[in-house]
DNA sequence: CAAACATTGTTATATTCCATAGCATTGGCT
DNA sequence: AGCCAATGCTATGGAATATAACAATGTTTG
């Protein structure tokens, strides 16, 4: 006889949580997240920051609040993100052509050159993913997957 | 000639986007949340309240600092989580038994009849979840693809 | 044993993200 | 002209998260 008495810190269980989809879901993007914080520290770059980038790149000319939508960001919280992006010469809120409410966002020299070197930056990033799920089919299925969440 | 000058607000380029297994993680995961936060209102149970109760009744009397770990949860923001479910009458502290410094962590009869009107809730809904993954097999291979993203 | 150190729960605080309300300016429509 | 919608913006609050510091207690070490 003689159970252990002493501090016997076992390992809790778990099973519940493992079976939410919602729980695991938010572990996975908090960690992919978290690996996004530390590789962009330097460039002090944030996710949402390099989507509006993306965005912008590759759909010149368009009005904030464009942009906004399509990234699931409001109106009200974009104008900070645009303010520090311009405040860092990364973009210009031009005069919209035929509307004098709306800025027409356009990325400056600055912007794309920064923009190059985090596209490099997070493509080794996305290779590490890559190689952590086993291959391009089982990337794919999983964006698949997500989609029908989405 | 006569290009179309009224207001041509085409649908946005946004392959930049889809190709970031961060983003489209993070569209999951925020659509999941909003459901379970529309799911969950009249219960007034938000996720972390409801794997917080999950976990502690899996694991009875086990300290606040333990049940925080292995949740990911900051030992300092875990006690406005235990002391809002303890108000509600959903769970009590003890005292630990070797260790005047601890908490030990219990549900209450209230907490779980609460919790099991939850999981039924919530049963229903990993339900509709399964279904628009389409099947047991996809939300398998979904559930292995994130962990190795964990 | 006494001293040094670690842990536990807690408070306070700052930051970031996200949502709503309201506003001035401008546009579109009737 | 008059009404309503859209656009960018400010202000503000709520929620999640991170850190620092603290008192009480436990653990380890000289």
């Amino acid at each position: 006889m003689g159970e252990d008495l002493t501090n016997q810190s076992d390992a809790l269980r778990t099973e519940s949580t493992t079976g939410i989809l919602g729980y695991r879901l938010r572990r996975a993007q908090l960690s992919v997240f978290q690996r996004f914080l530390q590789v962009f520290e330097e460039m002090r770059l944030r996710p949402a920051e390099y989507s509006v980038l993306l965005l912008i790149d590759d759909n010149p000319g368009r009005k904030q609040t464009e942009i906004a939508d399509a990234l699931g960001i409001k109106r009200a919280n974009f104008v900070t993100l645009v303010h520090a992006l311009q405040a860092r010469g990364f973009l210009e809120r031009r005069a919209a052509a035929g509307d004098r409410r709306a800025n027409a966002l356009h990325l400056t020299g600055e912007g794309v050159q920064f923009l190059a070197a985090a596209r490099a930056r997070h493509e080794d990033m996305e290779q590490q993913l890559l190689s952590q799920l086993g291959g391009e089919a089982s990337r794919n299925q999983l964006l698949a997957l997500l989609d029908r969440l989405s």
